[in-house]
DNA sequence: ACCGTAGGAGAACGCTCGTTCTCGCGTCAA
DNA sequence: TTGACGCGAGAACGAGCGTTCTCCTACGGT
């Protein structure tokens, strides 16, 4: 086995197991087990774990926003636009292995302690939030607008987490509406 | 020292840590070097850690939601009291040892491994969801505008706790009057 | 004064886990 | 064939921490 595919293995296990368990109830040897890469080898692609966590929250920031952002292409209106963020969010809150927003869940685990897995979260939610401002300026609706649909998408994706189902999705989605034609 | 000071004390202590640093990564001996009080009793007191824990977030949602509604309690008028709701939470936020939502970063960082904490977490924000209900429905709004109102809260609870700072209530102040103003 | 008990300080125990080390095997170049 | 090397399996090491135990002191009732 190559270290290229060692690599992607031990972060395929890393993001099923971290996500899926937290980060801290996981070990190494966890990692190891799932992901077929020895120990030995796991140590000589990330130096320690916090290596492991950065690189597994990155992966997932670049495809997360990858998903969204394919879906929201399917469409040509941008107020259509906007609302399929929301869409999008409904789809992901229903997947069988959902367990709330990943950045969240490791802000609330690390976030007090670790300051780089602080500043990868914060450097997501930015991401995220200049994405939404992108489309809303491309609406031509008021900048305004983004905080609002912002802090919807937040409570949605946390709401989702601790109560599990895709309501608050399709709740934050019409509040969206309506705030949008509210003008 | 009797007993019920011995408890407040330990509650104290263990308030103050776990919610300023995270609950995993502080000790019994942390609590034991914060409270004064001594190992010995602060197993008398509380048979595990966890039950620490359940009695930590239990005495904090009261207080939370006390301060909240004595907040609310300050205004008559039913529409501002909902935003009453918006005016507290950046009084919160602005706090020198605001660190997010416990029960937020709880979640993250228990929720996943054990089913006590979680209970409790989705028990505290249904009281907080239904209090809000009762507001929307004392100012003659309809109900549907609760999960809204709800969302923004959340969204905004979460996000002051990531990037620090008060402005994400005045945003979702802004979003709520504007929601409650389109009826 | 004397015993029984409660309580404090801190050592001790057992377990988990991140990280490193040992050993043995297979591979490949010369 | 041989020897150096890479690698996997898993033991070993060391730290942290939840929990319990030991030992000693203080005190209240008789």
């Amino acid at each position: 086995m190559d270290s290229a595919t060692a690599r992607e293995q031990a972060l395929d296990a890393a993001e099923k197991l971290f996500y899926g368990r937290g980060i801290q109830s996981v070990g190494m040897d966890d990692i190891r087990g799932t992901s077929g890469v020895s120990l030995k080898r796991l140590y000589q692609l990330f130096p320690a774990k916090e290596q492991l966590v950065e690189a597994y929250l990155e992966r997932r920031d670049v495809r997360w926003r990858g998903r969204l952002a394919a879906h929201v292409e399917r469409h040509t209106d941008p107020e259509r636009r906007l609302l399929a963020v929301f869409d999008w969010l409904e789809e992901w809150f229903g997947e069988e292995d959902f367990r709330g927003c990943a950045w969240i869940n490791s802000y609330g685990e690390l976030g007090a302690r670790s300051e780089r897995v602080a500043d990868q979260v914060r450097a997501h939610k930015r991401a995220f939030r200049d994405y939404l401002a992108s489309l809303v300026t491309a609406a031509g609706l008021p900048e305004a607008l983004t905080g609002s649909l912002y802090l919807l998408a937040e409570g949605a994706m946390v709401t989702a987490g601790i109560t599990g189902g895709t309501r608050p999705a399709a709740e934050a989605r019409e509040a969206a509406r309506s705030l949008m034609a509210a003008r």
